[in-house]
DNA sequence: TCGCTAATGTACGAACTAGTACGTTAGCTA
DNA sequence: TAGCTAACGTACTAGTTCGTACATTAGCGA
């Protein structure tokens, strides 16, 4: 408990209000994740911090706000990430299942957003809707894939008119179900859709799934 | 404040175990489907009830135990939903749509379902996993599942080997992910995906994913 | 270098919340 | 019909939890 803790402060300083807006993030991030937004609490978020409680109400004003900071964070973070997406120098086909990877990989990679995002949901999408932030953030990933349709129609090798926001629906609820409803799924039915030695089983899985989808000939029904 | 509140009852019962403990679950199953587990208000739950907190305990244990019970009762009831499918005398492709379809259905019907599901992977299934009734409740519609990829692989109809675990998980993902992840959804991409007018697009949307899935002719990759 | 303010820490309180001790009664059964 | 027990109600408590009043100080700018 003495200040031999501290490994000689990098920075030379003591007082940083930007690192410790971070720092209380990203363990408001992790607790949030882990017990859910009422099971959190704001004292643990606190104590698992090098500051005090005072500094969340100083910074972000309360429990709920900082939920909903956390969430603005966590959802900037998957943003920048669609901004790299280079997929577009490839075929449509191609194109779209390398999209589909990317964000199968993603999803694996970012449980805790998975869970928050499911946490938001029980929620209503309240602090979603509450902020001013999150309203404009947009998705680069929704013009990527209207501009892979669109060159797959033109050319024929889709078929007929999918839209984009339900494409991104398809993919999603499948890399998002993996991750989510990972621990019922795999009590009830003794799988776990997490487990490595399945990831590249599931994950062709979805782009043969939904390459299938956009290249089908459509039957009447 | 009076029992005039109470109109006649109909059974000429005050007493009535049965009764109460299904009154509990009934209130329970929307707290904590509204709530969380942890947002749940024992207290509450109790004032929405004919009854009192006291009979929470008396035959529930607790609220750990209640939310187990309302769990069990939960997955029960979609397992006797299960176990009246009827599609068997359908060629495999009508089958698995028609399987889709009802999947489908019954997502929307149980949002309150979808919503312990989520909670209780928030908690990872620790309820479902100390639940024995839950442990061996198993799926009827794997079964179902299983026996239609059979008949479809035999005649050809269905390309190669899909397992039917998996072919759940793809069917529960779609269906699942548009109710849990509906206000997030909304939110951020403006489209509300359990519009009704929505309906009948999303329905079809479905089975064509999947019969297009099990009926492609695999490329190499 | 002096003072001012952003940044930080301490201690506390009011309200809530799961759970329980204790008392009561309906209505079945002998 | 007497009495016994499952079923039910009331009132309370111990511990928790969000939030805040008040005190302090680092370090930048004049």
């Amino acid at each position: 408990m003495t200040s031999v803790d501290e490994p000689a402060r990098p920075n030379g300083r003591i007082r940083d209000a930007a690192r410790t807006q971070a720092e209380i993030l990203d363990v408001a991030t992790q607790e949030f994740a882990r017990l859910g937004y009422d099971g959190a609490r704001v004292d643990e978020i606190a104590a698992r911090t090098r500051t005090t409680k005072r500094m969340i109400y100083y910074y972000f004003g309360g429990k709920e706000q900082l939920f909903t900071a956390v969430l603005e964070r966590a959802y900037t973070v998957i943003r920048e990430a669609e901004q790299k997406l280079d997929v577009e120098h490839l075929d449509p086909v191609a194109a779209i299942r390398r999209l589909a990877e990317l964000t199968f990989d993603h999803h694996e990679q970012h449980p805790d957003f998975i869970r928050l995002v499911s946490i938001e949901n029980i929620h209503g999408a309240e602090h979603i809707a509450g902020s001013e932030k999150l309203g404009r953030i947009g998705s680069p990933a929704l013009d990527v894939i209207r501009r892979i349709l669109a060159a797959g129609q033109e050319s024929g090798l889709f078929t007929a008119d999918v839209d984009a926001v339900d494409l991104h629906a398809m993919i999603s609820s499948f890399c998002f179900f993996r991750v989510a409803n990972r621990h019922t799924f795999g009590a009830l039915f003794g799988r776990d859709l997490v487990a490595p030695e399945q990831r590249e089983h599931y994950r062709a899985m979805l782009g043969d799934m939904v390459i299938a989808y956009l290249t089908a000939e459509r039957s009447t029904h």
